[in-house]
This record gives C-alpha cells, sequence and structure tokens, in this order.
DNA sequence: GTGGGTGTTTAGAATGATTCAAAACCTCAA
DNA sequence: TTGAGGTTTTGAATCATTCTAAACACCCAC
C-alpha cells in the first residue's frame, strides 16, 4: 500500500500543479506517491495497479491524465517520449537523432567515438552495453522556411 | 518512382542477408531501396506508401517483416527501439536510462554536465534543443540473480 | 518434370497502448 | 443556489504492430 505523500511532497506537487492553474486531487496525490514509493520506472499500467490499492475506484483514463499533467508541469519524465510509429535509416554509422519538434523532421547527428568512449564509461561495472541510443529533441532555426530533406 | 537498386547496393542485400539464411527477394528488394533513395526515416507506413509505388501488390505486414529481417541482419537501423509502453519516473536531474534487456529492468545513469555540454556542442548551428534521451540497452552481469527492487 | 520442404508473402483478424467523447462530479465564487 | 471550471469516469475509437492461416515461390532430390 502506498505512504501519502509528506508535507514537503505535497508541497511539490501544490506548487507545480499551481503554475497550469491547476489543483491537488485525491487522485494526483495518489499516482504522484506512487511514482516516489518505487521509482522502477512504472509503466501507465503499472502505476494504475499501484494507485488502486489506495484508491479502488481510480480509473486508468485518470492515470494517463495525470501522468500528462505531471509531465507538463517538468514534475515527472517520461523515459519513453517516442511513442510514435517506429522510424527506420540506413546509416549504419554511430550517430544520434536530432528531432525538430516544429516539423517532426529527424536528423542525423554524427558522434565521435570519443563521446561513445565517454558514455560507456558513465557505466557501473558489469553493466555491457550492446546499443546506445541518443536522441535530441529540439528546434532548428528558420525551420520553418526548411525545404530540404 | 523508386530507383533500382545498384549492383554495389544489391550486394550488400544478398550478403547481408545470406547470414542468416535468408534470400533476396523483390519485396525486400523494394524496400530496401525505398529506404536508401530518400533517408528521411520514413516510418512503417511511409515506407510502404512509396514501395507500392513500384510495387502495388506490396503489402503492409511484408514491409514489417522485410524491416524487421532488416533489422535482425544489421542492415539498417531502428530509430526507435523502445516501442513498449511508456516509463516514467520522478528523477528530474539529468541523467540517461540502462535498460536490462534479461530482465526489461531500467536502471538511471546519472550524467555529469560535461556530458550534455560535449553533446550539445555535436549539433550544428541553428539547433537549439530542448531535451537530451540517452538509453543504453544491454546486459547487466549476473542479471539473473537480481533480486533487488 | 514432379513432389516435398522451406522460407516468404498476403489478407485480415487480433492485440495492446493510448486517446477521445460525453456525461457525471466537485468546488469555488457570485 | 446557480454556474463555470477544471477533473474524473466509462466506454468507444484509433492506430501501430503482431499474429494466423492460407497461398506462393523456389530449390533440390528423385
Amino acid at each position: 500500500m502506498i505512504q501519502n505523500l509528506n508535507e514537503h511532497q505535497k508541497e511539490d506537487l501544490q506548487e507545480a500543479l499551481a503554475h497550469g492553474g491547476q489543483k491537488v486531487t485525491p487522485q494526483r496525490e495518489v499516482v504522484y506517491a506512487v511514482l516516489l514509493a518505487k521509482r522502477d520506472h512504472p509503466t501507465v499500467d503499472e502505476v494504475f495497479q499501484r494507485a488502486r490499492e489506495s484508491m479502488p475506484g481510480l480509473s486508468l483514463a485518470t492515470v494517463y491524465n495525470c501522468l500528462e499533467t505531471f509531465v507538463g508541469c517538468g514534475l515527472v519524465r517520461q523515459v519513453n517520449h517516442e511513442r510514435e510509429s517506429t522510424r527506420y535509416c540506413p546509416n549504419l554509422a554511430p550517430h544520434a537523432h536530432f528531432r525538430d519538434e516544429s516539423t517532426g523532421r529527424v536528423h542525423d547527428i554524427e558522434l565521435p567515438d570519443h563521446v561513445l568512449t565517454t558514455l560507456r564509461s558513465l557505466l557501473p561495472s558489469g553493466f555491457e552495453t550492446e546499443a546506445i541510443e541518443i536522441s535530441f529533441h529540439g528546434h532548428t532555426k528558420n525551420s520553418r522556411n526548411h525545404t530540404s530533406n
């Protein structure tokens, strides 16, 4: 069963929500508490299951709503931005992707070896990586005028 | 309309497929040609549309099959690995994620500022980034025995 | 060339995550 | 008390992807 939020956490929640003119609700408290309770990157459905233990009437849609709200006010991060269709590219050289949010276009960004090495060095021992995915999200200046491919 | 593969490209395809004991087929040629023709990271559906121009009978399922095969034999990259449920975490400090493929568990990896700076410096001018997502995929040693969390 | 066998393609159904729509709810303020 | 807002609920709708089963195509042994 999920602990209630402590004072400090309640404040964080209240403050973050206040920005968008939004309110603290019992559902939001529970969902937030679930996220804080076990930091194992739960899926929406996992959050739903856990939250229901303290609030049986809670609906899945509400969990989606809460999470979206939290992400919107910077209280929580989404681990998997890229929930659109999978994309493919025949560029096999190690490279990152830059996704221009205004156009939806994806650009390749070359990755020098030393960057990959540095990244790999951040991993605790015992972690063996087969792939590193890096994606930037942002905007390109004058992106409105880009016509190139 | 998509160009046919040139000799060199045909060889690449043939060779890559040969590894898994798989064959070059007209459909695979067309799909591969589509990927090479316009390197704009198309979605499956976009590939499907383009490929149909040269091969009207082609089915969507086949495009999925071809792409999966290509990824399997390292001919093509999938831009969006993470096609499972979106996950959420309340860790707001900049960090990457390591996904252990054997357990499905996701670990946070701290990201020192200098790494982020370096990464940002790879972008061409005019690219302004709001978020950088980094995810490692691999295995942790003894992951079979992990019971924590 | 005939008959399997194997891997490939096809169409359509099934799945699963997510979003949408509409009604019911709550709360606060006039 | 009424009304306006945002919020929650339920269930339906959407959309990418995967699955299933049937039709194909190719190749090798006979």
